[in-house]
DNA sequence: TATGAATGAGCCTTCATTCAT
DNA sequence: CATGAATGAAGGCTCATTCAT
């Protein structure tokens, strides 16, 4: 351990400030001047901890965005493992199965959640939610499309009701429930796009 | 015509920089130096035709808002005639009934839809998406109660469910799609709300 | 008679807004497009009856200024047909026999008044007071100096006193007292010069 | 020894520049560009040691103005000990007693002496003067009415007289003379207020 | 480790004025 | 007689960052 306790108190209290701030008024409305003011320290102490202030802002979310994006990988490789024109039909479950892992991960990490998902403009975490919709979403265009040629739903009305259901992941995150409402509500919402899903390809395939 | 064509030169030269900087950066992250060095005219310029940074935002946008409200205020009028008990019923029927008006409106006004739902930031339109889900979910929340005593679909979940919507009909305006690709897909996410949520119902039902 | 009527009401209102407008903030913290604005006309038209925002200032208070220096003119051309050694004498009574009409003048210019001693920082006229106090004492110095050989008050004390008086004339004529009143108590500071001087003059005397 | 040299003469620096400007041009009209860039630094720096414009006045003046009312707070509190109906009579000897600790501080500090009394408009200090003089005035008043019941001098000629002391002893702190000459001269009108009032009272009570 | 002085570009806004029409 | 478009300089202030010590 090379870091003594007043390093960590210094930085500690450098990054409290900092999503303190970032989580009231954003990434880019929020004022390093005051960040650094309130800590007591000056801007040489952030700076020696920091080499901007998008860093600090990485440091923030960092570990939380990564643990993400590794049970997002996890799911992917779980479904890769199949033959083409099946990986659609695991894709969901592969999904499921994470749900609880990646619920634990967001409640332990509300603020840091809150931060990725309302207060980036300005960072390279901008839009976070709206690219892992995307990348989530050409895997499954694709799967679609190898599992039944051309796919039921068409690849429009696939991001659009790939919009809303991060969307609606998105407000549990931030709902401020408990872990088993999380879980809840989602498997819910799960429910309603299976059957919602399903209607919708009956109407479609009645209509021809 | 009171207007003479250079009057109008000025102040669509001044608009059309500024709504290309918006679109680009958002309100905030825009300057208004930038913005008005563009158009070959100084600060003096900019504020003839503007009181402030904000008021060529609201210039911008205001119509486009005024109008959608316009709508939204049309759709609850017409269900508020229908007994306390009856309102829940009427919601979904005015709602559809006034979307191909609310999509005419917004494919006539791209840029501005586009202002209004994502470059808002600063502005008094800030979480407009948000504060529009807001109302329409209070008033229906209120409806449900009033048609089924206790509700089948408890407040939060239907909260999530309204952010799911929104977003989803804030994709479709954002998507670049014809009028009746618009109407199509709004329809389709209609669909799959009626099946899925029926679908939750029964769910909910079966278990207890 | 050139001008029109409408032409009055147009320099007129201009004129009651720039007075306003001068006596709440002073001519420089004035602004003279509030100043307009508020008249309902535009620069175009300012700029047609007036030259420049201290123009409009002369506008409003020259007359009076005028009316002051003339009456003051007049008491030095009075004590000036006297023999040099004798003037000091008659200064006195010249004022004294002046300040009935100087009281009707600033009675009936109230706001000039104001504008001239209060507002006109910025302008020509600042320090207006203070001007109108040098030009009477150095002619008071010189005549004092010629009836006594070496003054019984030192140019300093009565730089000193000179001060006070203006001072205390300002202070009566902004009061928003009547003219009788007014003319009161401007006799009254006059006994208190008269009994203080003597006084001032028997103490130094006696030490020597 | 805290602060470095270095940092002594850049602050000192943009004091003395600001002094010299708002000296010269009054608080408001001075302008902070202007100040900043005589001292060949930049914005920053000036920001760095002053948090406004009104700030750098503040430290100019700061310490002197609480100089004097340090003073003035002593003088009342010393006839504050005696009964009400006696306070009018020591009022004027703790004046007294007091001017010379006053003279020094403003002789030691003419610039900002100056500052209070000419170049103050737009800050907290605006009519610094006149402020002094009301308090002053309210405190004369109420114990001129104890003491005599009626007073013997109305409270608007007490107010004129108050203003004509003030705008002398002012003028007198202004006039860059000697410590013993400002004393001396404060004497004398002190001499010329005494003799003038009693002929002043004397003339009312014979009228009546 | 941390300080604190200094940078310099940029922010939005207001000003008094000009002038062709 | 008056409009209204346009100027351009200046206003005070905040920003994230650098760097010698």
């Amino acid at each position: 351990m090379e870091r003594t306790k007043k390093d960590e108190d210094t930085r500690k209290k450098l990054l409290d400030s900092a999503k303190a701030h970032f989580l009231e008024h954003g990434f880019r409305a929020a004022s390093l001047n005051q960040i650094i003011k309130e800590t007591g320290f000056t801007k040489g102490a952030f700076y020696f901890y920091f080499r901007s202030k998008e860093e600090i802002f990485d440091a923030l979310v960092g570990e939380t965005a990564a643990g993400i994006e590794k049970i997002l990988s996890e799911e992917s490789s779980e479904w890769g493992v199949y033959d083409r024109s099946e990986r659609a039909f695991h894709m969901v479950s592969a999904h499921l199965g994470h749900l609880p892992e990646l619920v634990d991960l967001l409640q332990a990490n509300k603020d840091e959640a809150r931060l990725l998902l309302t207060c980036a403009e300005g960072t390279r975490y901008e839009n976070y939610l709206g690219r892992l919709k995307e990348a989530d979403e050409s895997a499954g265009n694709e799967n679609l499309k190898n599992a039944f040629g051309e796919s039921p739903i068409d690849a429009y009305t696939y991001d659009v009701l790939m919009s809303g259901y991060y969307a609606m992941i998105g407000q549990i995150v931030l709902s401020g429930a408990s872990r088993d409402e999380m879980l809840q509500r989602m498997t819910d919402i799960q429910h309603v796009y299976e059957s919602g899903i399903a209607g919708l390809i009956r109407e479609k395939t009645l209509k021809d």
